[in-house]
DNA sequence: GTCTATAAAGCGATAGAC
DNA sequence: GTCTATCGCTTTATAGAC
């Protein structure tokens, strides 16, 4: 399908799209090859280690994505409430609505999820504190925060299995909106002026 | 592993945790035989169609087991407040407080999602129409027990999918808690004496 | 660094004895 | 109805030419 390919940094988000759209059994080594429009030969000379750590690099840079355009906003901003904000918009964007599945959720659920184990429960984990954090800003007592912020993890992970049960992607985006309203309910919302 | 198989209503219980450990692409031929204590040939005796027959066979079976057990009830129950309680105490211990994946779920996320896409549509469908159905009854204006109703299905999958990231079952436990307390918040709830 | 060729194992599925 | 043996194909992975 898809050629074009120069340096390593491009190979990833390619292998990326087949392990999200077979899941990992299902991304066989013809598909990756023949999306990246790289040779067997070549796959292994970048990856020595096969599909196993194909995959592993593909999680890692997800995390990175995720850490760089989610977590660290919502950790460092200075105006918590648009971070949050910022991050519903990011979440929409980067799903696709919904139409794109979550790499890292087909994995836990997949059999090969005891070989990520460790990467799949640290991208959650810190993405529920990052969140936490910022709805701690907002004025959420910290328990509060925390339970607000495992239900938003569940809340998008959930909307997309549904939508994609369902075929419809709007499933999603009002799940989004839901939850974006749902975070700040009943926040005292100290407006700096 | 377990041996133990008489009838075919026997095997397709067997068969199930099998597609649900390993999803739809993982569940070998060698894994689902071990598992029934059938050869393969026995298998495919009592399933011509191979995989994809047991698989959907299985799907089926699941389908019945929630019309009966949770479904119906939501639907004819005549205190319906009741039904949606009962339907959460089955959620738990049907899913072993999210120790036990969600098979419709993992297929949706699949690769052999469109193989089964009716069947996969259809159990989601049915069951937020049945939920919506005793909101309803219990005072909920229509549109908002048909939100409530399909935002349940969204959290119910989505607590599965976090429970095993961060391979807690509390997480799992504690989102049908909070969703038993949810789904009737501001409902008149007119208790007929 | 890329490719083709190929190895070794596993896959779903079938045939046929019992 | 159950099994073993096997087919034809695909799988992951390797070897080696260029």
């Amino acid at each position: 399908m898809a050629k074009a390919v120069a340096e390593r940094a491009d190979i990833l988000p390619v292998l990326a799209e087949v392990f999200r759209a077979h899941g990992y059994e299902g991304a066989t080594l013809a598909l990756l090859s023949e999306a990246s429009g790289l040779g067997k030969g070549s796959l292994y000379h970048f990856f020595p280690g096969g599909k196993q750590q194909m995959c592993a690099e593909v999680l890692a840079e997800i995390d990175g994505w995720f850490a760089a355009n989610i977590f660290r906003p919502l950790l460092e901003g200075d105006d918590p409430e648009a971070a949050i904000a910022g991050m519903i918009a990011a979440v929409e964007r980067y799903f696709k609505s919904g139409r794109r599945v979550c790499l890292v959720g087909v994995v836990a659920l997949g059999a090969a999820r005891d070989a990520f184990a460790e990467p799949v429960r640290a991208y959650f984990k810190r993405w529920a504190e990052a969140l936490a954090s910022a709805l701690r800003r907002c004025g959420c007592p910290a328990a509060t925060a925390r339970r607000r912020a495992e239900d938003a993890m569940l809340v998008i992970q959930g909307a997309l299995v549904i939508a994609r049960a369902l075929d419809d992607p709007k499933v999603f985006s009002r799940a989004m909106a839901d939850l974006k309203g749902r975070l700040l309910v009943d926040v005292a919302s100290t407006e700096p002026v």
